[in-house]
DNA sequence: CCAAAAGTGTTGAATTTACACCCATGA
DNA sequence: TCATGGGTGTAAATTCAACACTTTTGG
């Protein structure tokens, strides 16, 4: 009979070791043409297993501080950057992912804005990299940057996550342009704007952006009233 | 700076032990009025922290087995069943989830068949509860169920799940009681029917159920090359 | 025959999708 | 004034929701 165990030290703890990887997302706008694209950094691996390799950031879980913390953790020491929008993606725990040791890894995944993943500097040990070309990773790394990539699209359709890419204010076609270049689709513009005015996610400033070539667009807000996305009772508190 | 450290067994990780916990959810007709109630196992507690309360079936995670295998174990000690439905909750890490040690949960939820869960010999430290009427649990695990309820109700409604409470064949009014007991609503059979008959998700069969007092309604059966739910990348291997 | 659930048909509302068209600005 | 993206209007197609109605069985 099993019985709840959340204390009592097991003496086989030290045999299965715990570590929290993070996969972080920035939109970079290539060159002129306008298809942003999806690029995530990675770090060199300059130890045993894999060394050389490139993976996702990530590390052992300092006692005094809790999962989503030492994901942003993993975060800040990788890009500099604090993160606008940070989940839990999944714990992968397979008996054979590392070599040798036995580790459990709880990975998140990260949005940050373009601009400022642009400013932010990188060491030597660290790339980004476009989200749909990567190298060979270590670990079983590839399967879950697939994995955040799908969750990451399937939530671009019914949350409001994409206004985690962008700064305080912005035009309806930037915010427009952020579900095309992760969806990789093209959106009719009209019914994307019917679409967010009608959803209160969004609210119109009395600026418009200037400089541009044509008419100038209005600038939007968001509407902190209303959550990024509907986790249930997870995030209330 | 950090890098993947899969491996490489940090001094520090017998500071914080790793547990599988399990949320398990049986459909169970009460009386003679129709509507069923969801059920799950609890399990007493027989040790420090917290002993003599209700907690969640769980335990630490062996050196040999999978995440998702810790938690069918779990299930199996609990219930004496193996489920038709396993999936991945949520990784809880807090700080302060439990008294003295630091534990970080990974806590699966599960479906089982109401006739089995029925069958199966529970002992004396375990207990079954009504989803939405519990004491006071162990650690956080109120919390834990309130998120695990919001999960199943979420995807009861965009998913097929809910043929995970049923046996080999069932009829569409029975499916239809689950999702109504389920989401306490009440649904139009009519729309029901064609929904799920427009969805390929189940086959009629040239059965009928007799022994009913009214017209015997049709026997229908899963469709098995259509997912339960789509995982993504996930549950492709 | 009667009650009640099984199963079919129909209608209007709400939403999605496609696309025509006017507006405002820099060059 | 012209090209172009910003912004509005509109109508067809599809989906959703409510409910009337017919069918089939046990009693």
């Amino acid at each position: 009979m099993v019985t709840g165990t959340e204390a009592g030290a097991p003496p086989d703890a030290a045999t299965v070791s715990l570590a929290v990887s993070t996969v972080i997302f920035a939109l970079r706008a290539d060159g002129e043409g306008h298809p942003a694209s999806l690029r995530l950094p990675l770090v060199r691996r300059i130890r045993d297993p894999f060394e050389g390799d490139w993976a996702l950031p990530g590390g052992p879980i300092e006692p005094a501080e809790s999962l989503a913390e030492a994901a942003g953790r993993n975060l800040f020491d990788t890009t500099g950057l604090r993160s606008t929008y940070l989940e839990q993606l999944y714990a992968f725990g397979d008996v054979d992912r590392s070599p040798g040791t036995r580790v459990v890894s709880i990975v998140y995944w990260a949005l940050v804005r373009a601009e400022e993943a642009d400013l932010a500097a990188v060491g030597e040990n660290v790339r980004w990299f476009p989200a749909d070309e990567l190298p060979g990773l270590a670990f079983d790394h590839n399967e879950i940057v697939a994995y955040a990539l799908w969750r990451l699209r399937t939530k671009m359709e019914y949350s409001r996550i994409a206004q985690a890419f962008l700064g305080e204010t912005f035009t309806l076609a930037e915010l427009r342009q952020v579900h095309e270049a992760v969806l990789r689709k093209s959106i009719d513009p009209a019914n994307f704007r019917r679409q967010l005015e009608g959803s209160k996610a969004i609210i119109p400033t009395e600026q418009h952006l200037t400089g541009g070539r044509h008419r100038p667009p209005r600038l939007y807000r968001y509407n902190s009233s209303v959550e990024l996305i509907d986790n249930g009772p997870l995030t209330r508190p």
